[in-house]
DNA sequence: TCATAAGCGAGACGGTACGTCGTGTCTTACG
DNA sequence: CGTAAGACACGACGTACCGTCTCGCTTATGA
């Protein structure tokens, strides 16, 4: 007598790093336990751990979930829009799963597989886009020669994270525009 | 008959904080354990948690008083080398205690308290050093008018602790000459 | 490839009163802790909070689980020798467990719950078999109809309860055998 | 700019006591601590420790400072109307006193110089009431030569006991008039 | 008259036990 | 065989109480 149809390996799957996401955003990372998961997701705790060895790489794998895809290459005719794009979508995923990130940080410093998912699909996918950003607007010849562009792609990112999650001042829109504005334009 | 001298309050405090940092250095942030602290400094729990409330609290307030008093403003002469002097400073910073900024990220976002005690004595100090050599350097003359102080100081910073808690890059003296030079140097 | 068979619930707490009982003839009731008892039966906290709300009721139940059944009713022949046979019993308890009594009596005041457990398995398994002894000696006509049986069956286990626990003398089986013969059988 | 008058060792010691009292009616043996004693008493532990050296000494100290000088050998006319008297007594001490006594078994168990306290001031008291009132008797010639009178006298005071402090059935001036009529007499 | 000792309040301290919570492993019973 | 349910060992947390200690003040006594 179950209550609820069976579902393949992957649905379920699925079900569960979205029952991590709910738990997340009402308890916050560190609040977050397994047994609430399990309990959201009417699941059983060997359900859980069969697919992921610990809490961090289930949290890891409900993020990368949540922010897979990453972010569309945006083309709105110009760099600075482009860019004022990508930054909006950096600003709107920290509001969201800025406590995630935060909370994780201290795993990652300690797991290098975590860090590594989490550099392929989060920083990675964003990195990605920047740079293709970049490089559609050198072949426009609005980028310098010498910008070292490796360096700036994280100039804008930056400066968000570290008033986000490090300063505590707030990270808003007129905020991306003065980083893109004073510091990453200029120095192209 | 006394095994041991009395040492009032708030030299047991700096006892404390010191153990508090034994630990750290030896296990790591997570690992650290307030037993651990407890057993490091012959002490009772009760005597740790008089004075601070959990665990968070006793570890912020040893890594501020590790890092309290911030770095002396530099003078080496040159706008260069003051900021090479103060990334410098920066960087050892995050080598040895970068594992406890992480760990304790996730804290500081749900603790606006202990946010707070990190920006005064921590963000706050280096922010305030830098800010003293930028002044110094508008007086020789050596800074753009229009350029954006309250932002640019927090670039060279936000890089470092980008790629040291974010992305996972490696950073060195090299990294930050490449920020001096390339970025915050030519936006002045 | 387990190293331990599986025990269900049942066996397990089983295990764990033994373990209970086996602490405290080593350490004596107050020096028992639920830590030594979670050492000795290599079980978890939770797994004792589980079914015992604290350390008192632990130790209730343990002691019922050692007593419980209570003394077989003896059949002696005589009245005489059936109520020493129970005398017996009773000294040998008072003996083994004396200690743990007298550090629960202070419990048992504040907990009815854990008095009327008390009450159910040890004191009122003793007055039955008491009272059956007294019953079949009034079938034989050795009890005379106006003795107070309800009150007189206890008059022996008072006594020495009062002496080991009360006054501190010391009771052994002549103290039994005097009490038979100059206080119990003289007022049937 | 004392707030209360000095009182010399004597006077603060009744004081001191007085305060174990009022605490031991508030909230029983075991719930009692000695922080809270000290406070009532607007004293300090080192006052106290001068004074007992453990809690228990202290309450046992405070129990016999209550109940000293025990019931005055009463004088009714009759032996039963004196044991009658005797026996109101106890119960009204047991009424107030239970929980404490209660609460002091398992103590006196490990503490031999405590149990002789207890045995002298309270328990030999009331024994030695007791045995006059026999004594007064057996010269009047109610009491018959061969009564085990050393066993006797406490039967009442052992009945009362186990009832309230082990069994938890009631004790009422009707059961101190069974047991005397129905135990005590008839077997003098 | 003043200092010097003794008792005191206040309360911090080391130690030990408590009862709670969370993780990751495990067993059972079901479908 | 995968699953829901949940017991379990382990280990850390933060609290409570005991008995010892130090401090600084007040009182009592002796020079």
């Amino acid at each position: 007598m179950s209550v609820m149809p069976f579902r393949g390996g992957a649905a379920r799957e699925a079900e569960l790093l979205g029952a991590v996401l709910e738990v997340l955003r009402e308890t916050g990372y560190d609040r977050l336990t397994v047994d609430a998961v399990v309990a959201r997701a009417r699941a059983s705790k060997q359900t859980v751990y069969r697919r992921w060895p610990s809490k961090a790489e289930l949290v890891v794998a409900a993020f990368v979930n949540a922010v897979s895809g990453g972010p569309a290459v945006p083309d709105t005719g110009s760099l600075r829009g482009d860019l004022l794009a990508l930054m909006d979508v950096l600003l709107d995923e920290l509001d969201e799963l800025g406590d995630v990130i935060a909370g994780l940080l201290g795993e990652l410093r300690r797991n290098a597989e975590l860090a590594a998912a989490m550099e392929q699909h989060y920083i990675g996918a964003r990195r990605r886009s920047l740079l293709a950003v970049f490089e559609r607007a050198r072949a426009r010849g609005e980028v310098s020669p010498e910008a070292d562009v490796e360096l700036l792609w994280q100039a804008g990112p930056a400066i968000v994270f570290f008033r986000a999650l490090v300063s505590g001042e707030p990270v808003d829109r007129a905020l991306a525009r003065r980083i893109v504005d004073r510091v990453v334009l200029p120095l192209l």
